[in-house]
DNA sequence: CGTCGTATTGAATGGGTTCAAGTAGCGTGG
DNA sequence: CCACGCTACTTGAACCCATTCAATACGACG
């Protein structure tokens, strides 16, 4: 556990600027916030099912996820967040958890009291309502995702899956020339799309002879967005980006 | 369209202490609340993906839902939504709607501008912070419906969407000794699980011949709570109710 | 260089879909 | 008041996308 810099924080400003705008006031109380940096291997439970946390987790370097086990050792994953992202905000306004958030990649984690946020929000309204856009942002994904697993084919899904993070990683500037880190195995890929990491990998395989995707090691390049994103039917709308991501 | 009277606003209130308290003063200002009253058909159209709406709308009789259409004519259910319920909240903080959202039965609909709802908040933060709280709520239905779409058999989908919505019922007083009303077809179902209509059907008949439930007409009888709940690995903590719904 | 987790491949299986046909329930209009 | 028509519900049978099981290959890391 270290002390914190102010330019630690440069991640978060990025992503609430990606999605809200930010009087200069507000942006340097943002980074005037205290918070406690602390180092998790991979695979590492941050916060759990059922817990009352009284801080939120900032993801400051790797990936991180939040998954619902249930009977059987069946696993959803829930989302993936990477730099910039506080996949635990809601456990501000909500007092339980009702899944677990994990570190995906090794991670440099952020932690931010809810006692100093809710004098920010307090303070700057307008930091508030980023917040609560972040949530929506949130929630918007969800949907996209239930979307997806309902009634999208494997191939749409993964497509799908990864011009988002694309899109994500290249709103906080970790994107850019088609290419991306991808950090996720393909078991969690089929936990987090509900499919089978054999069919995963089947489906990877043909993205790749199709010429769409190349995907190996920890590089994921997109040779053919616009097919990719015709056959994902992604559409950016719903990540309500202020600033429109360059494919 | 009609005008409002305050007792119009009783299911909102009821909904918002279901999930925060509110102040004597919170709760009044609530109910002073401007709200244009319509009435809609079923199945129509309320707002429409890609809209920008300048008011919020208020279910305070029927069911809504909210949805996506993709190719080929498929569309996914995103969230069924009873009286108490805002299911455009998210519109107030966001600008762009990504969904549609749509009357499933017959409904009376109050309209909130999004003007009286941000000098609501500005005045009374624990307002503000009640409906961050319900957008939240919302996000975790979301994270429950992609759950059980992703990893649970079709039996468990449909024994959690029953508890659901039970819990959703009994909390804003319409549900009670084990029944409630139940206003969407098989086909609804369907949608919102990723099921075919054929297999919601077979399902159902499934579940009766079980003697965990009764579904025949308008009304929705749950004999054995405990298996039920059970069957759909159904937890309410997700549901993040101030009082507990008896079952 | 061995070991463990991930990726890959093949074959059998199955939950759920699709197609198709028939039934029941209900509002409407002649 | 009943025929009509629409929609939802029901049933059967064939099919298929994806799973499961099982075995093998790869690759990073101590």
């Amino acid at each position: 556990m270290t002390s914190a810099s102010s330019a630690e924080l440069a991640p978060l400003i990025r992503k609430l600027e990606s999605i809200a705008c930010l009087s200069d006031e507000a942006r340097q109380a943002v980074g005037r916030l205290p918070m406690a940096v602390r180092v998790v291997e991979a695979q590492h439970d941050i916060v759990r099912d059922k817990e009352r946390p009284s801080q939120c987790c900032l993801v400051l370097s790797g990936w991180a996820f939040r998954y619902k086990l249930l009977s059987e050792g069946k696993r959803q994953i829930l989302s993936f967040h990477v730099p910039g992202d506080i996949p635990d905000l809601q456990s501000l306004p909500l007092h339980v958890m009702d899944h677990n958030l994990a570190s995906l990649t090794p991670c440099r984690l952020g932690f931010l009291s809810h006692e100093s946020l809710r004098e920010l929000c307090f303070r700057y309204p307008e930091v508030a309502l980023a917040l609560w856009r972040d949530t929506l942002v949130d929630a918007a994904i969800f949907r996209e995702w239930m979307t997806g697993i309902g009634r999208r084919t494997a191939h749409g899904r993964i497509a799908h899956v990864f011009c988002e993070m694309y899109c994500k990683l290249h709103a906080v500037g970790l994107a850019g020339n088609n290419r991306c880190e991808w950090l996720s195995t393909q078991i969690d890929i089929g936990d987090a799309l509900g499919l089978s990491n054999v069919h995963v990998n089947r489906v990877l395989q043909d993205l790749r002879a199709q010429g769409l995707i190349s995907l190996q090691g920890r590089e994921l390049i997109i040779h053919d967005w616009s097919s990719l994103s015709r056959l994902g039917e992604f559409d950016t709308t719903y990540l309500h980006l202020e600033r429109e991501a360059a494919a």
